[in-house]
RNA sequence: GCCGAGGUGGUGAAAUUGGCAGACACGCGAGACUCAAAAUCUCGAGUUGCUUUGGCAACGUGCGGGUUCAAGUCCCGCCCUCGGCACCA
């Protein structure tokens, strides 16, 4: 057999498969489907090893359950719209589509080169406007249902480039461009009310659980909803000449009595509804600038918690008339709960800190079992003290009691409240889907006509990075006539976030050449569900929210039949080079190309999996990658050794454990990939089974037993290292593609064995081993026992006192 | 700060979910083959200390406690690293 060539079997079989189309999918109602998808790429223009894990996991997948006689859905598509095709258009003067579809281009050929199993003629991409009219026909849809509304929100804004900033484009509370300062600005803006969902989108975690999609992920999506119970209280606030009231949200109403000041959002209303009242007016307007410029992690990370009084303003605690001071803190988030709190600081950590570097007085009103709240805030429940008629109650009684008082003097009432907010959509950007609005000054706000979508993005257009959004500069697109009155109006020119995109894609590629409406139901109600969605754990809350929210309003427009888009999801681990997360824009990609060069596409596909667990956080490094390269020439070489005769012929013994090594290595692959999505030790068993191959080389192939372990080896291996599987396939007298062979079935009666080793342990220690027969008794462990001189050794002079025998396990005696 | 993960040999990791810690690899060392090297095949090894060279013993899963016949796994308290925090995708 002459050596193994990679470069040219890898072409020749990705040739083939393409040629004879083995993936194309198709609706088949005779068979059942499995519908496997990774999260689709934003075109960067360059694959990177995290790419590599991700849709490796999924064609190792997708490949398996092809074998298993399943209909599979494999595809590919282009996240497409987003900030680093406008960030390229200002840097390199290349337009956002172009600089775009050159990427695609690149990456659909590495993509190619992995082999991987994709159904390519359903590929998308979402900047196509085929695409993105169906993005524009149901946000229409929201609007007509209520769900997309217009509201204020804030923007970065850098005042010297005079253009709206996202995030990442602000750091340290500069503009990445000019250096200079950034600010906050007030802008209408286009939002989705997401939160109408957001009690189902947290029941429905029931039909994730249960191993479907992980714990972890469950567990964020609940905090980041984070629905609460508790009370909005009104406080009567007072000035000199004025009143007012200041609602706050609290979870904790039973600690209301130890209210002693109130901690305002630095935007609060009530500092501009208080202005003229205010006696440190410029201290509190210095502060609440300092506090614009920060984001919310860096508000809520300070060690140290900053704040200022608003002199001339005091509240009245409700529940015992004492007058309280109120400051204004950025430890206050403006956009939870009504912006505004009361501080208790004998019960809570954050307020306690604030009145110790304040100097307001703290009063315990709970009292646990050996309590104190010298040191730091008490938070558990206990014992209601200082609280009038409330004393003596427990707390979590309390809790309810106090609610129900306040209902009853009616200075509050009970509420739910949520973190979750409503989806900001709108983009004061250029590369991305236009929102299908136009502002009439007759009729309002008028949606584009149907017939009229999509709304496309026109295409000469200049990219400083300077100024407002290059749409509204464009005079063609944002001058039309109202659909409704034909007056002179303006075209909206906000675009949707990106994440609109990825909402609904996987929806799209059931039917992706639609061009009467989104999807054929009748299509996706065959495909969906997706059955196995995989992609990094980052995307745990907002992805993964948006996902879920849009296939609920797809549900209820009865565009589809099921409740949740993803039945099954597998967080990924993130590939990490120097400890941070592998990707262009922090300019630490390791591309694949040369590995694919130098060891071949199924040499790097094994080792990405065989490195670590799919679900672990993996720090890249090649050591190792050439151990998978050699393993793949050693799986080669085996042609040779199963076709060869030897003059040494098997015994029964050899056979038999031959065979039993093919089951258990059946076995271990076919749970590892199925049932635990652990291809670390499913690749691990199938290096022990080549491994086992090469002890018993000596073989005799006369009865073929060597041959049948090595074609079954061959079907274990497919859906990891295709490639060179065809080949040996080819080689072996099969017929067709090994792609497409069915997998192997194991025997569980070929891999029981008749004796094992049981360890024996005396007060903790591995004294020794005995060899006994499968289940067998305890009378039976005694007695080998008693013949192991080893062990007995230990047993000399002593008595046993306590004998645990774990049925072919372990036998511990304790003795004295 | 809040929420969610992770920490096991020189390295990546495994451990039937409380039952022989280190499977399978990388790297390393030794041997065979070779004029030689590479490749290949075979063997070896957690650390430390004894050793009559057969072995024997102690220690060992981030740190400190605890539960248990038995803890990488369970409980309590810490430390460090990573991800997300709503305009990167």
């Amino acid at each position: 057999m002459s050596e193994y060539n990679h470069k040219t079997v890898e072409k020749k079989w990705q040739q083939k498969w393409t040629s004879a189309e083995i993936f194309k999918a198709s609706k088949d109602d005779k068979k059942e489907k499995f519908y496997c998808l990774e999260m689709l790429p934003y075109p960067s223009g360059e694959l990177h090893i995290g790419h590599v894990r991700n849709y490796n996991i999924g064609d190792v997948l997708a490949r398996y359950h092809i074998m298993n006689g399943k209909n599979v859905l494999h595809t590919m598509g282009w996240d497409a719209f987003g900030l680093p095709a406008e960030n390229a258009a200002i840097k390199n003067k290349i337009h956002p589509a172009k600089w775009t579809k050159q990427n695609i281009a690149i990456m659909r050929e590495q993509f190619k080169k992995l082999g991987f199993s994709y159904d390519w003629s359903r590929e998308i991409a979402s900047c196509d406007p085929q695409y993105y009219k169906w993005n524009q026909w149901f946000f229409i849809k929201m609007w007509e249902k209520g769900l997309a509304f217009r509201k204020s929100a804030n923007v970065n804004w850098c005042p010297v480039c005079q253009t709206v900033l996202a995030n990442e484009q602000v750091s340290e509370g500069v503009c990445w461009r000019c250096k200079n300062p950034t600010e906050h600005k007030e802008l209408e803006q286009w939002f989705v009310k997401i939160t109408d969902y957001s009690d189902e989108l947290l029941s429905s975690h029931e039909q994730l659980s249960n191993g479907h999609w992980p714990e972890q992920v469950l567990s964020m999506q609940k905090n980041w909803i984070g629905k609460s119970y508790g009370a909005e209280v009104d406080f009567e606030v007072i000035t000199k000449n004025k009143k007012s009231t200041l609602k706050i949200f609290t979870t904790r109403p039973d600690t209301l009595f130890g209210a002693t000041f109130m901690v305002v959002a630095p935007e609060h209303k009530i500092i501009a509804e208080l202005r003229s009242e205010i006696e440190n007016l410029d201290e509190v307007s210095k502060y609440v600038a300092a506090s614009g410029a920060k984001t919310n992690i860096e508000r809520s990370q300070s060690k140290d918690k900053s704040g200022v009084e608003i002199k001339g303003i005091k509240a009245i605690n409700p529940v015992n008339g004492a007058k309280i001071p109120i400051f204004a803190a950025d430890y206050v988030l403006t956009d939870y709960g009504t912006g505004a709190i009361m501080a208790v600081p004998a019960h809570d950590q954050r307020d306690w800190e604030f009145a110790h570097k304040f100097n307001v007085s703290i009063v315990e009103v709970i009292k646990g079992e050996n309590s104190s709240v010298a040191n730091s805030a008490y938070e558990g429940s206990g014992k209601m003290i200082n609280s009038g008629q409330f004393n003596g109650l427990s707390s979590d009684e309390a809790l309810e009691k106090v609610i129900e008082w306040i209902e009853k003097q009616g200075f509050g009432k009970k509420t739910i409240n949520f973190k979750f907010r409503d989806w900001l959509i709108s983009r004061q950007r250029y590369w991305g889907t236009p929102i299908p609005m136009i502002f009439c000054p007759e009729c309002g706000i008028v949606p584009v006509p149907i017939e009229q979508l999509p709304v496309k993005l026109p295409e000469d257009i200049e990219f400083s990075g300077e100024g407002e959004s290059p749409l509204k500069t464009c005079k063609s697109f944002v001058d039309v006539k109202c659909p409704k009155c034909g007056a002179d109006a303006k075209r909206e020119t906000d675009t949707m976030d990106t994440f609109v995109d990825s909402s609904w894609y996987f929806i799209r590629y059931c039917d992706p050449k639609n061009d009467k409406e989104a999807f054929d139901v009748s299509i996706t109600n065959y495909w969906m569900p997706v059955d196995l969605y995989i992609g990094g754990i980052e995307h745990a809350c907002m992805h993964l929210i948006y996902a879920r929210f849009w296939h609920k309003f797809l549900r209820d427009m009865g565009m589809i039949n099921t409740d949740e888009p993803f039945t099954n999801l597998l967080t990924q681990g993130m590939v990490t080079l120097g400890g941070n997360v592998m990707s262009k824009s922090r300019g630490n990609v390791v591309s694949p190309d040369d590995m694919v060069d130098k060891y071949g596409a199924d040499a790097l596909r094994l080792f990405i999996l065989f490195a670590a667990p799919a679900q672990k956080q993996l720090e890249w490094s090649s050591d190792g990658l050439e151990g998978c390269w050699r393993f793949i020439n050693r799986v080669w070489r085996l042609q040779d050794i199963v076709n060869t005769k030897s003059s040494q012929p098997a015994t029964p013994k050899d056979k038999e454990d031959l065979l039993r090594a093919m089951h258990k290595a059946i076995k271990k692959v076919t749970i590892d990939i199925e049932k635990k999505l652990q291809f670390n030790t499913a690749i691990s068993s199938i290096m022990e089974l080549v491994n086992t191959l090469y002890v018993y080389k000596f073989h005799s192939n006369d009865d073929g037993v060597s041959k049948e372990v090595y074609k079954n080896l061959i079907i274990l291996l497919t859906p990891f290292a295709p490639h060179i599987c065809e080949e040996i396939w080819q080689n072996l007298d099969t017929k067709g593609y090994a792609s497409l062979a069915r997998w192997s079935v194991f025997d569980e009666a070929m891999i029981k064995e008749n004796n094992i080793e049981i360890p024996v342990q005396i007060n903790g220690k591995l004294r020794g081993t005995i060899n006994i027969e499968i289940d067998a008794d305890e009378a039976a462990v005694k007695e080998a026992v008693d013949k192991n001189e080893k062990v007995k050794k230990h047993l000399e002079g002593k008595n046993i006192v306590k004998f645990i025998y774990v049925k072919n396990k372990i036998l511990t005696l304790v003795i004295k």
